[in-house]
DNA sequence: CTGCGGTGATGCGCGTTGGTTATCAGCGCT
DNA sequence: AGCGCTGATAACCAACGCGCATCACCGCAG
């Protein structure tokens, strides 16, 4: 009678493939789990959705129609979860900020107190993503705003405001060959190696290898997912990295050295948010940072 | 990450029962079952559903959310298989007859002749159906067309042609005291016990214990869901039941003696089809049937 | 105050489901 | 003829979902 989601989940990926391995391994199970779900799926609706003949799939006419409203009700049950979400996080007067790095310099300190002042009973809530995630959680409504870094990914789908426009630093061991110099010109940075964010990250990980200010391609040292990460690959050696000066002070630690880069565009730190989300809270909140200085 | 349709079926129990036990009963689970699923959903969801205070169960607004939600998605599902189901069966060339009593009269037969003649790669398929659904199948989709008895419940979401017009007669066991006559009037049979169809039968019910013609309630001896069982009651001696001339030849066996009664309304057996449905094979069936005389 | 009735949650045992790996069977291609 | 690719099948195992019995908690009557 009723359905498990994932079932039809599993026959959009095999319909859209018309290939059980390799939609498989795009579902991350294994092709015998698939075959069996779906030969289920096929015998609960009584309706042969697949003709597979030994070298090929195809869509029978019931599964052509089963694909299209499976895509539906996917998406349909997508948009429940994260309306059900917004209404409970709303509920219990939560705003939700996401951040990849501490955000530091006083800002959620002072977001906190302003909302406080127009909203008594909302507090907020910190939510940490990692950098695989370019919207900081805001994309899967798991953050209702987000401190990112410019430039963001889907500019159509979000609004932001800079609360911070910072120089570039390059972080590296203080062993390194750099470590006593008190600035320092792209082109002496332009051929180390770095340590880059996920592919993940989208254009935000080319920002932080300046492929901005350079011509050829960047020498990846190693990939971090978190800032800690990170630091912690630049102490061991591996590599530096670019980060912006206000962020140098925060992750300032034994082992590491922070030099401006003078000749390179200043990072740009904003408050991120949702174009399509409307909820009072949200519009007070930014307008309070939209009377901001930015620092 | 996905959900399946049961819980979600659940919750909307719960959450209009506002009551487990009694949503429990209605979806014919244990409470503890429902119980554990509505708390499973809610982990999943990360989020609280109902708020049950030991003696009051209440929507969260998340759960009111919720609820508007997964009643669409439900109903989403059932228009899908529904839809899925319907393509299926235009495309393997298939009209599903769905009866209640065997239908006889050469009918089936005339009709799969006809059939043949204008669509030569369609043939027919015979589904036996219960009578607890007066539709014989057409409300749930597991038929195309159905041959009923009228009166048939919601009339606005059916049409029909009626294909037979045929007095009612009372069938008895042949060692009932009436069994030697040759007929009958209403005033003799009015006060006798009867097999009646199942209450789901709707208005069908009422019309074979002959609610039109008396002016009490009549005397129910036994409820039969099919024509089987109702005809085996007979022979046991449990009670009488009404049926129509035709189908007293159909059932006739040992045992069994059927009487015509000469003053009651005759029964219509009708070819019915769902208003919705407009695929040109149905209209063309149905049309067949409309050149037919009423025998 | 105490016992009773009603309600949802919890513990436990069991059958089903959904997942894995290993292997088979059919077909195309060299 | 043999190899490679693909989906189906077999065998096994963990997790899930269910029912039964029971608990914990509250309101209420005596």
């Amino acid at each position: 009678m009723d359905v498990h989601l994932r079932d039809l989940r599993y026959f959009v990926a095999v319909a859209e493939e018309l290939h059980f391995t390799r939609a498989a391994e795009r579902l991350f199970v294994s092709q015998p789990a698939l075959s069996r779900q779906i030969a289920k799926l096929e015998a609960d609706l009584r309706v042969r959705l697949l003709d597979r003949d030994r070298r090929t799939v195809a869509l029978t006419p019931a599964g052509a129609a089963l694909l299209a409203e499976a895509r539906e009700l996917l998406a349909a049950w997508d948009a429940t979860r994260r309306a059900v979400s917004d209404v409970a996080v709303d509920a219990s007067s939560v705003v939700r900020i996401g951040m990849q790095t501490s955000v530091g310099r006083g800002i959620v300190e002072r977001l906190g107190g302003e909302l406080r002042s127009i909203r008594p009973t909302w507090r907020i809530d910190l939510v940490q993503v990692a950098w695989d995630d370019p919207t900081a959680g805001l994309a899967d409504h798991d953050s209702d705003v987000a401190f990112c870094w410019l430039p963001m990914p889907r500019p159509d789908d979000h609004r932001w405001e800079v609360v911070a426009v910072e120089p570039r630093c390059l972080a590296v061991s203080s062993h390194h060959e750099l470590a006593e110099r008190r600035s320092l010109s792209f082109a002496e940075v332009e051929h180390l190696p770095l340590i880059a964010l996920p592919e993940a990250a989208g254009e935000l990980r080319g920002f932080w290898l300046a492929e901005d200010a350079r011509s050829g391609p960047a020498t990846v040292a190693t990939v971090a997912a978190t800032a800690d990460a990170a630091m912690e690959a630049v102490i061991a050696g591996l590599g530096g990295v670019l980060l912006s000066e206000g962020n140098a002070q925060l992750y300032d630690r034994p082992g590491v050295v922070s030099i401006p880069v003078t000749d390179l565009g200043p990072a740009q730190l904003a408050l991120v948010w949702r174009s399509d989300d409307h909820r009072d809270v949200i519009r007070e909140l930014v307008d309070l940072v939209r009377g901001w200085p930015v620092g």
